[in-house]
DNA sequence: GAGTCGACTTGCGGCTAAGAAC
DNA sequence: GTTCTTAGCCGCAAGTCGACTC
């Protein structure tokens, strides 16, 4: 049971003496403890999996079995609660036999780096502080057999092809205004590839796989709605507790409403599919279902030939089920595309703690002119303090493509004009020089870069000295990380893409702008500036949230601060998303069927449902929100463009467009031919900026995926494809090896993932000149070994090798020793061959995303524990505190 | 039901320390 | 020992989606 913070002051005294979180190592005995302790207590995640309707194993996890798990102990300060039960993960179903396979030309076979032993430590996550009673519950988690013992059986075959190339939002050089020198930007063509472009989808006549036995007890998520210990009476915050929501904030003014798209009137609002199944019991031997996206890819026009589960897939509400959507039946009842169920999202609602004591944020410190003085059509310009600071911002970025963007200059010039003032000498940006300031602030970034080690070491303790106590939170007891409790320092808004206020001001924000959230008997936190003090101060249990301010960029949208990555609140909402896509799979059959049948409806809204969830499961789409105009114009699937999507017969559709973050995204897909019918149906007599999918939104169709699954939104087919994906790639393609070969199979899985999703990253900037000297030094080292061939055929007729490119004579060596070099210099091409292929892969592709947001981490880790890979040779410190929750997994956890 | 607000999650790039290569 | 390269941390922008308001 966790120490209550009854004695707030003194915990928070103690936050200062600590400098790590609550920790737990375990060692084998540990584990054995932990065992005991968590017979008596029931874990977080227990609860979780009750919530989600998945009984928990009755059985504990073999902790501390694997040398992955040995490795830890457990450790706690003295000056923090006691640690409690580690996470006993609930054995999982196995996906199916699928066969897919990806043609992939390298992998980056470097392992991640190894990590400090404190890092093998995982964080304590379990906190639950509920009576013994409920603790105790039996949960009966079912099982399913693993196949882990199967061969790994060849399943489909996906072939993946480069198409075409190109970033979208990779400017050209900017020019610069102070004449300053350009980063040039690289000119290699296949950097703009985009990752989704990467792999080329054909169709392939079905082969067919097993279905894997589905486990067709399960509990569907709504389950948690009983179940919620958060909803129980003595969680439930008292009136007092819970405060009202943050008012409508009053910045916004009328004239800021944006041109929106029009909504769209409910199209279908019968309620014949009110019934519609939460899970159909249609258990038929469909090959599809739990394969990854990628593999289904190959296969996606097949579907044609196969009788699209001419199946009723209308099945009734599970009882479960119409338990929890009490609220959303009304609605559904209405309409079967109107925003329905309402499922309680584990964390999502409700009592989120009990106590939270914090510190508040730390402000950068106020500006320090340097007076280092610009120039104005040649001449040196006075400049007040707040006047230089804000040409200091400009000019620091005069190495920046911003400086090709007109509007970044634009909106600078406006709002520094304001801080300049109307009869200012400084009328135009054209004529103003920064180089001097921004070549005062690259000396600054010199000399702090030639200080020594032990003044960068001082500096740096310094630093920490100073945010030591705004690190750390008390939440129910237990110390956690904060994430970011810096306030954000006055800058240029840096918008990507072709963000319309790119350039703008971001103001200093100040103790007023901040509103903190603190627990009711907590000391609310001193403000650091004095004279200044907090805009408000909450105590609201509900959010998460221990501060926040509005953007100053959009006032009406805020800037929080939250627990970090690390911490039980975030974890908790971590594994429920996790559990939430695994739980898709069991629905997964149904939904394709589903929308398969849709595709030839007669209602268009159903049409286009059809046809957008397709692509979002297919293509791991994002779902594609309204923007205002005073966003970067970019799309997801349900705001999609007619000009987007080209389709080419006979059924190749050519999607090209600006995602999230203005990434392009650029795939030539072959799909089903009811797909692409409904997509030249949806294109007709429109214009190439209409609206492809002109009845459809997104709270639409996510109301939509609501009938087919409880809590289902288009974002889980992401977290679920990449999950099923990595799943099976790994239990496909391992097979044996060393430890660097397993992580090489990891690594390549992880890649497919991130091609899926489009993650892509900037080439680096020394790409190319990486390249050039990879392929020189295979040049010399071809050369090495012809010289090498040529002196072993020598040899062999006993005659001296030829002198070396100097003209001096060799060492004599004999044939075997010779033959030895030509062998080990062979090997050496080869590996320079495959960094180099691999180098070149990789170059666009980000891996780190989707391993910290879309990779359910007990896959990792059940099969770090099954291949006796360690763990850190996969996850990083971070990764690691982040998914403290998994480690306790079974090894023969399959997603 | 549409529009907006609010609370989160997701995502990329910059900076920097650590490690590899020379 | 120095330079080069990269992993990882951090900052903060940009998404998603449920709740609320009118």
């Amino acid at each position: 049971m966790a120490v209550e913070a009854c004695d707030k002051q003194k915990l928070m005294d103690d936050m200062d003496d600590d400098d790590e979180p609550l920790v737990f190592k375990r060692s084998s005995s540990a584990a054995k403890q932990n065992q005991s302790v968590s017979e008596t207590k029931k874990s977080l995640s227990q609860k979780h999996d009750r919530q989600l309707g998945k009984p928990a194993p009755d059985i504990r996890s073999q902790n501390g079995q694997s040398t992955m798990v040995e490795k830890s102990k457990m450790a706690s300060s003295s000056k923090t609660p006691p640690v409690r039960s580690p996470l006993a993960s609930p054995k999982s179903s196995n996906s199916s036999a699928k066969s897919f396979a990806v043609k992939s030309s390298g992998v980056n076979s470097k392992p991640s780096t190894s990590v400090a032993d404190e890092s093998n430590s995982v964080k304590q996550q379990s906190r639950d502080k509920r009576p013994l009673t409920e603790a105790t519950a039996e949960l009966n988690e079912e099982s399913e057999d693993s196949d882990d013992d199967k061969p790994l059986t060849a399943r489909l075959s996906a072939g993946f092809s480069k198409i075409n190339s190109n970033h979208a939002n990779k400017g050209p050089n900017a020019s610069i205004l102070g004449q300053k020198p350009k980063i040039p930007k690289s000119e290699d063509s296949d950097d703009e590839i985009p990752l989704s472009s990467k792999f080329q989808v054909k169709s392939n006549a079905g082969d067919s796989s097993k279905k894997s036995p589905t486990s067709g007890g399960r509990k569907p998520l709504s389950a948690k709605c009983d179940h919620n210990g958060l909803g129980s009476p003595e969680r439930k915050p008292s009136s007092s507790t819970i405060l009202k929501k943050r008012p409508a904030d009053g910045v916004k003014s009328a004239g800021e409403s944006h041109l929106k798209r029009p909504k769209l009137s409910d199209a279908s609002a019968s309620n014949k599919n009110k019934e519609t199944s939460i899970k159909a019991e249609l258990k038929e031997e469909d090959d599809e279902d739990h394969v990854p996206i990628s593999a289904r890819m190959k296969k996606s026009t097949s579907s044609d030939k196969k009788p699209s589960s001419s199946k009723n897939i209308t099945k009734p509400v599970s009882s479960l089920s119409k338990k929890i959507n009490k609220k959303s039946k009304k609605v559904t009842k209405k309409s079967e595309y109107s925003k329905s169920s309402k499922v309680p999202p584990g964390s999502g609602e409700g009592q989120k703690w009990t106590t939270l004591v914090h510190n508040g944020v730390i402000f950068p410190p106020p500006y320090k002119p340097h007076g280092v003085k610009m120039l104005y059509k040649g001449k040196p310009v006075d400049l007040t303090p707040e006047q230089e600071e804000v040409a200091t911002m400009f000019a620091v970025m005069l190495d920046t493509d911003y400086m090709n963007k007109p509007k970044f200059k634009e909106n600078f010039m406006d709002d520094w004009r304001k801080i300049l003032g109307k009869n200012h000498v400084i009328q135009s940006l054209e004529h103003c020089n920064f180089t001097p300031i921004y070549e005062w602030h690259q000396k600054e970034k010199e000399k702090k870069k030639q200080m020594s080690a032990d003044e960068k070491k001082a500096l740096k303790e310094e630093k920490l000295k100073q945010e030591d106590k705004y690190m750390w939170a008390i939440v129910d007891g237990v110390k956690e990380k904060v994430g970011n409790f810096r306030v954000e320092p006055p800058g240029l808004f840096r918008g990507r893409g072709e963000h319309p206020k790119m350039g703008k001001l971001k103001k200093r924000i100040r103790p007023s702008d901040i509103v903190i959230n603190i627990g009711k008997d907590a000391p609310i936190p001193e403000c650091p500036i004095p004279g200044e003090s907090w805009k408000e101060v909450r105590h609201d249990n509900t959010v998460t949230w221990l501060a926040y301010w509005n953007d100053p960029i959009n006032p009406k949208e805020f800037k929080y601060v939250f627990l970090a990555a690390s911490s039980a609140l975030k974890g908790q909402s971590d594994k429920e998303k996790y559990e939430k896509a695994r739980l898709l799979k069991d629905y997964i059959q149904d939904i394709r069927a589903t929308y398969t049948k849709n595709f030839t409806s007669k209602d268009p809204t159903k049409k286009q449902i059809a046809v957008a969830t397709y692509l979002i499961d297919k293509l791991a789409l994002r779902a594609g929100n309204e923007k205002d105009d005073d966003e970067a114009d970019t799309v997801g699937c349900c705001t999609l463009k007619v000009e987007n999507v080209e389709p080419v017969p006979p059924n190749i559709l050519k999607f090209d467009f600006l995602g999230k973050d203005s990434i392009r995204y650029q795939n030539e897909v072959e799909v089903e031919t009811a797909v692409f019918r409904a997509i030249q149906e949806f294109r007709r007599g429109k214009k190439g900026g209409d609206d492809l999918f002109d009845k459809l939104d997104t709270s639409k169709l996510n109301a939509h995926l609501k009938e087919l699954m409880p809590g289902l939104t288009a974002k889980v087919f992401r977290t679920y494809n990449a999950s099923i994906t990595l799943d099976d790639m790994l239990s496909r393609e391992t097979k044996g090896g060393d430890v660097a070969e397993k992580v090489v199979v990891y690594q390549l899985a992880n890649k497919e993932v991130a091609i899926i999703c489009n993650h892509q990253r900037t080439v680096s900037k020394s790409h190319s000149a990486q390249m050039l000297r990879l392929n020189e030094k295979i040049e010399e080292l071809k050369g090495v070994l012809e010289e090498l061939q040529t002196d072993l055929a020598r040899a062999k007729k006993g005659k001296p090798p030829l002198k070396n490119a100097d003209g001096k004579p060799k060492r004599n060596l004999n044939p075997d020793a010779l033959e030895r070099k030509i062998a080990q210099t062979t090997a050496k091409i080869e590996k320079m061959e495959r960094d180099k292929e691999t180098k070149e892969d990789l170059k666009t592709v980000a891996l780190g995303t989707s391993k910290i947001n879309y990779l359910d981490p007990r896959i990792t880790v059940a099969w770090c524990k099954r291949h006796e890979v360690p763990i850190e040779k996969i996850f990083n410190k971070s990764l690691l505190a982040k998914f403290a929750w998994a480690m306790d997994v079974d090894p023969s956890f399959r997603f």
